[in-house]
DNA sequence: TTGCTCCTCACGTCACGTGAGGTGGC
DNA sequence: TTGCTCCTCACGTCACGTGAGGTGGC
C-alpha cells in the first residue's frame, strides 16, 4: 500500500484543512484508507490524492458536497460534465441576481433620496375599454403582461380603433397576498370593439383613488408599491377593490428605463 | 396609535413570512408596538410599515440582518449610504468571484479531459542567474512576482545584459504550506551582472525535477500543481527542495492567454 | 364541533471553524 | 516535563422554514 499519511500531512499535501478532511470522512465523501482502532488516528494514502484534488477544485468553486460526490461517482465523462454544467447553470443564474442586485443598489444611491412619495388623490369615472381578464400566477405576471397587451395591440390595429388612454391593469389583492388572483389588463377605447378569442369589452368601474407615479426600472415598482401602500395605511383610508396601475410610458413603449412611468393607484376612502 | 395589526395582517402587508416578523422580533430589529400579556400575540401598528419595507427590501438585496439595523439606525443619508456602499462593494466582490468560477467550470468543460498531465523528467544543471530573494506572504504573491521581473528586466536593459534563458522562480515548500515562505525571482544570464539594491548574482543549484507544462489562464496553475504533486506523491520520489517555475511565455509575453506556458519542476530522488 | 389564527419550543439547513478537554510518543 | 499531533464531543454560524403540540374566539 506505500506510505500512509497522517491527516496533517495529507492536509499539508491537499491544502484541505484537518477539519474539512475530517468533515469528509464524517459524511462519507473521502474516507480514510485506514484508522487505527486503538487511538482513532486516520490515515491517507497518495492514492487518494486525485480524489482529494477533485474536491477542493470543487469546493473553490462553489460545488456542494452531495454534487462534488456525483462528480466522484460519475461513470463516464458525460455524466461528470452534466453535474458540471448544472453546478455552472446555477452560478449563472446567481450571476444575474447578483447584477440585478448591484444595478439596484447603485440605483438607491443614485436615486436623491426620493423622500415620501407624492400622491395624489383622484375621483376615476368609469371608462370604457377592451380587456383580457385572467387567473394569473404571480411568478407569470411579467409574461401574462406582456402578452395580453401584445394581443390587445393587435387587435385594435386590426379592427382600426383608437386607443382613447393609455394602457392599465387591474389586480385583484389576492395577487398579491396569495400569488394567484384575477387580472385585467385593458387599453381604453372610445366605442365597442368586436370580441375575439379571449379578448372583452369591458368598462372599467369608477373609483376613489390614491395615486402614485413609479418612475424608472419596473424591477423597482415595489418600492412605490410599498410607499403607497404605506401611504394609504397609515391613514386608514384603504378599502377593499383592485389595485390599478396606469402604464404611461413603459417597455412597449420605450427601451429607455429612466423615462419608464406607472401610476400606482390604490382604491381608498374617499377623495379628500 | 390607530389601528393595531395582528401579525398576519402585518405579514400579508409587508409580504413579510409571520416566521420572519416572529425571528425579526426575536432578534430586536423590528418589535411589535404592543404584545398582549395574556395571549403573547404581537400587535404592529401602520407607523411601522417604512421600517418593514426597508427590510424587506434591504433583505432582497442581500444584506445582513445587522447592517439592515444600521441602515434603519442611520442618523442621515451619508450613514445610510455608507452602509449601502460597504454592503454593494461586497457584492461586486462576490460578483467577481462568481463571474471568475464560472468561467472556471466552462474552461473545465472545454478542455478535453486532459486526462493524467504529462511529466518529464529531466536533470538540470547549475545555471547562473540574477535573481531577487525575498520573504514573501502567500496572498502578496502575485504582485510580488509583477514588480520582481519588471525590476529584473529593468536592470537587464539598464546593463545592456541579454537573458540566457526564460524567467523562472523557486519557492520554498513553506510558501505553499504556511503561507509565507522564501521566493526567488531569476533571469538567466551568460555573465556576472553589477547587483543593484535587492537584485543579487545567483547561482540555480542543478535538480533532479519532475517537470509538468501547464498551458493557459494563470489562475488554474493549481491544477497541474495538483497533478504534478499527485504523481510524485503516488511513486513516492518526492525529495526536499523548493519547487521551481519557468516561464516559457507569460502575461509578460503576450496578453493572449491560450499562448500562455509554464513549466512546473518539483524535486524528486532521481532521473529515471 | 370545525376552522382559523396565534403561540412556544425544538430541530434542520450547510460546511465547516472554534474551542474544550484529553491522549500518545518523542 | 514540554511540544506536537491527533482524538472526540459540543456549540456557533445565518436567517429563517418546518413541524409538533396547544390555545382562544367565532
Amino acid at each position: 500500500m506505500g506510505v500512509k499519511l497522517s491527516i496533517g500531512d495529507f492536509s499539508r499535501m491537499t491544502h484541505l484543512s484537518v477539519k474539512a478532511l475530517r468533515h469528509y470522512h464524517e459524511v462519507g465523501l473521502l474516507e480514510p484508507a485506514q484508522i487505527d482502532p486503538f487511538s482513532g488516528y486516520r490515515f491517507y494514502v497518495p492514492a487518494q490524492l486525485p480524489a482529494a484534488q477533485v474536491i477542493r477544485r470543487f469546493r473553490d468553486l462553489g460545488m456542494p458536497l452531495d454534487q462534488i460526490r456525483a462528480v466522484l461517482q460519475a461513470p463516464d465523462v458525460e455524466a461528470r460534465n452534466e453535474v458540471i454544467v448544472a453546478h455552472m447553470q446555477r452560478m449563472e443564474a446567481q450571476l444575474a441576481a447578483t447584477q440585478a442586485t448591484v444595478a439596484s443598489l447603485r440605483s438607491l444611491l443614485e436615486r436623491p433620496a426620493s423622500g415620501p412619495v407624492a400622491v395624489e388623490h383622484r375621483s376615476a369615472a368609469p371608462v370604457r375599454a377592451v380587456a383580457i381578464t385572467e387567473q394569473v400566477l404571480w411568478a407569470d405576471l411579467e409574461q401574462w403582461w406582456l402578452d395580453a397587451f401584445t394581443e390587445l395591440d393587435a387587435i385594435l390595429r386590426a379592427t382600426g380603433v383608437r386607443a382613447a388612454g393609455p394602457r392599465a391593469a387591474l389586480f385583484a389583492a389576492e395577487v398579491f397576498e396569495q400569488e394567484s388572483g384575477e387580472v385585467t389588463a385593458l387599453v381604453p377605447v372610445a366605442g365597442a370593439v368586436p370580441g375575439r378569442g379571449r379578448v372583452r369589452d369591458y368598462v372599467v368601474p369608477g373609483a376613489e383613488l390614491a395615486v402614485a407615479v413609479h418612475r424608472g426600472a419596473f424591477a423597482d415598482i415595489d418600492q412605490t408599491y410599498a410607499a403607497l401602500g404605506t401611504y394609504v395605511a397609515e391613514r386608514e383610508i384603504g378599502v377593499d377593490g383592485p389595485i390599478r396601475e396606469v402604464y404611461l410610458v413603459t417597455s412597449l413603449d420605450t427601451e429607455d428605463e429612466a423615462a419608464h412611468r406607472i401610476e400606482v393607484c390604490w382604491p381608498v376612502f374617499h377623495a379628500k
